[in-house]
DNA sequence: CGAATAGTGTCTTTCAGACAGTATGAC
DNA sequence: GTCATACTGTCTGAAAGACACTATTCG
């Protein structure tokens, strides 16, 4: 029997079968009208060559805790500071990656493309932004393509009762615009008169006195008041 | 410059720090009316002795994937079968443990306490059930009060727009037996027409000939029809 | 009968969907 | 003027909340 200072002084973690554990995560942004995601082709085995989403190792000595890893993974690859970012969820099993049972830890990040910093990232060389449509077709690493379905349909699903697309929008953008976005994730057309009506009752959007000519008559531009990640619809958009 | 293959081959997991990952549980019942949970009384070092929720290390051998180390867990602990099980998130930090940076990947899980099944699990003397409340007012190891506190998030956001709750009720039951249960997890009373509107138009319940006598006049006795875990009520309850 | 529990009828309120209508500015 | 885009007025319908009402059984 032994007590707890020794069982600790004889503990090392390498003597347990543990699973490989990773943070992976799926960037979106809309680029032209389309939602797309960041991807990255790997410069290490295995499946080095291949297109992946960012992810790797919690880094133990910098990294606090799980949240700050991801935070750090946004960060070196697109510059953007305090983006929208979600968990989704874990997956693990024996199969995923060739080095034997791994997990990780899946998170999505919604960015507006006019904040990334180009002077920040670090091999953006190797970074593309390819359409979510594109990217389920082409040849990615690991169990990619269900990482990005999963991190897709986690944000339909929020789109469906919050005001989350917002997060994607730039600084000041009209009404049109921000339910061509809401469009955009849904893939499904939204009647206008509940869309406005919905969305200006929420509160979450500052009119401002500017306005935007986008073809033909001005269209009012709102900015965010930053309470949109919060906001629940009181109904749910039946798709 | 090498391949895939030499790659593998001189590829060690324990030359790299990884966090030490678990999957742990919390496993809620209705006993007497209220929100219960079992706990365990840990007899390994770390916080030995002190209660805990069941979980522990994927068995990398056993173990397909994390979802069946989840039911693995819930069988030893509690010998119900296929019960309701959802994975929550996935907390990791340096400080969580002791022993570490590590990792744990949350479920909870609906049982019917009637279910419970004590010739199939080990360790039962260990285990007890305890209602939320008083659990969060013990001493328990790790974190596992936040991850109590999570759990049950979840669970009272879910019962917010989902029938989830009828998971946690026997085979036959009242509607006003199934209103308590909401009403437990809620915290919450809830007006009895429009509670019995949004169950019975749900069509996610059968009437069964069978009535029951509890106090006074006859309620009539109704079984699930199974489409309960994927039933989304057309609104949100509003609290 | 009264008390207690089960269950209903129906009015109001809220908010999404439909859809026709008006407003503004480029050409 | 026309056309395209922005935006509104207003009716309908679905479903939740409020609350008074009826039904059944025990004692």
């Amino acid at each position: 029997m032994t007590n707890e200072k020794q069982f600790l002084k004889n503990y090392n973690i390498h003597d347990y079968d543990i699973p490989l554990t990773t943070v992976d995560m799926v960037i979106f942004a809309i680029i032209e009208a389309e939602l797309s995601v960041l991807l990255v082709k790997r410069d290490e085995h295995p499946e080095k060559g291949c297109l992946a989403i960012p992810g790797g190792f919690i880094d133990l000595r910098k990294d606090q805790d799980i949240d700050v890893a991801a935070y750090r993974k946004l960060f070196e690859k697109t510059g953007v500071n305090s983006p929208y970012l979600e968990q989704v969820e874990t997956l693990g099993n024996k199969k995923r990656d060739i080095r034997g049972w791994s997990v990780t830890i899946l998170y999505y990040a919604l960015i507006d493309i006019n904040k990334i910093n180009q002077t920040h990232t670090e091999n953006s060389e190797r970074c593309q932004w390819v359409s979510v449509e594109q990217a389920l077709k082409m040849p990615l690493a690991f169990d990619h393509k269900l990482l990005i379905t999963k991190a897709q349909n986690r944000l339909v699903e929020k789109t469906r009762y919050t005001a989350l697309p917002v997060e994607l929008m730039p600084e000041f953008f009209t009404l049109t615009e921000l339910q061509n976005t809401f469009e955009t994730i849904l893939g499904k057309k939204l009647p206008i008169k509940s869309f406005r009506r919905r969305i200006l009752a929420a509160n979450i959007l500052e009119p401002t006195d500017k306005s935007k000519l986008s073809g033909k008559r001005h269209a009012q531009l709102f900015k965010s008041t930053g309470l949109d990640r919060k906001y629940y619809f009181p109904r749910t958009l039946v798709l």
